[in-house]
DNA sequence: GTCATTATTTGATATTTATCAAATGGCCTA
DNA sequence: TAGGCCATTTGATAAATATCAAATAATGAC
């Protein structure tokens, strides 16, 4: 996740994992949480350490996932956390869950004490970035078919432990359509 | 662009210039010119000073528009460039244009010697971010007519200078879809 | 275990978009 | 200005997906 892609020695390593381990929060969320409540200004990224959790939100009243977090990835309002400004997006707690959390604030200060982290920062957002444009591609090219098989073989938990209705709205389909996708084969 | 969201006193903003000019290439292109091609490694981002490119792939033979750049932003096999891998992406020119490059191997140089420019790629990383994010909701929740419609909104120059088939390509629908939806109002 | 609630599937039909084929329009060039 | 080439539109039909309604299956509370 954030520490991915790092070229560091032991004691850069070391000295990084203390510098954020002194920012993060380590707390359980029960299912159900909302982790930042659409209309406010997102403050916290979120990292997944065991469950999942969703963002989401409402397009003319209905309920649209935008993403899906599992273990070991990150999850937040992005847009509203770069950019300050109220957030359209809800994040919730789909099960259970160990979740640290990194306030902006904090992250901030880090980053103005020991720049040398931007670097951390901007290849973390590189990933992500790569992963939103595959996204992209999808939509523009694959079935909705295609896209479920996608899920099926990426990320198979996915399917097991989230709500259809919310597969379909991530996948962009409504969830009868989902279901009988499921049923081709 | 690139320089756009910075915090920087006159001073500090002197030096960011001269340190970027210095690895800044400024070349006339004319239309048709590819400024990459697929499965290649992408070694440069380019800055749109003046024309338009788009960012294309082939899709079971279909030529497939992912990105345009207008003037004053930028564009790039980003995936490639960033991980170091062969791209899937061919990079055109759509006009005789004044483009701006910049290698990577003299971007990772300047970001070694002044790391206090990682901040500006991370913001610029940012930024390209949510414009991505924004394309995806758009292709979940808007139906092609108001992909159409949103495009004619916020880049109508796009739709004079460009072919319909690649505004058709990259809205995700067929060229003679978007001719029956532009015959609707 | 039973009931109530929610999740998922199934059916019938409507809408949107794709596909294939052909016609029209615009533009360049000899 | 005629011919050729490419862009765009139009038409007929097929395929994918949405919508609305209802049935079935799964789940949790008691």
């Amino acid at each position: 996740m954030i520490f991915d892609n790092i070229e560091a020695n032991e004691q850069e390593l070391a000295s990084l994992s203390e510098d954020f381990g002194r920012i993060m929060t380590f707390k359980e969320h029960l299912k159900g949480t909302i982790l930042h409540k659409e209309d406010t200004v997102c403050n916290h990224l979120f990292i997944i350490q065991k469950g999942l959790a969703r963002a989401f939100y409402y397009k003319d009243g209905q309920d649209i996932t935008a993403h899906f977090a599992l273990e070991g990835t990150s999850i937040t309002a992005i847009d509203s956390l770069i950019q300050r400004k109220r957030s359209r997006y809800n994040i919730e707690v789909l099960e259970d869950s160990s979740i640290i959390s990194i306030s902006k604030e904090d992250m901030d200060a880090l980053l103005k004490e020991k720049p040398q982290y931007e670097k951390q920062i901007r290849l973390y957002m590189e990933q992500i970035y790569i992963d939103l444009a595959e996204r992209v591609e999808d939509l523009v090219f694959h079935s909705a078919k295609e896209r479920y098989d996608k899920i099926l073989e990426k990320t198979p938990q996915l399917i097991q432990r989230v709500n259809l209705k919310h597969i379909a709205s991530y996948l962009g389909i409504t969830q009868e359509t989902l279901s009988r996708i499921r049923a081709m084969d």
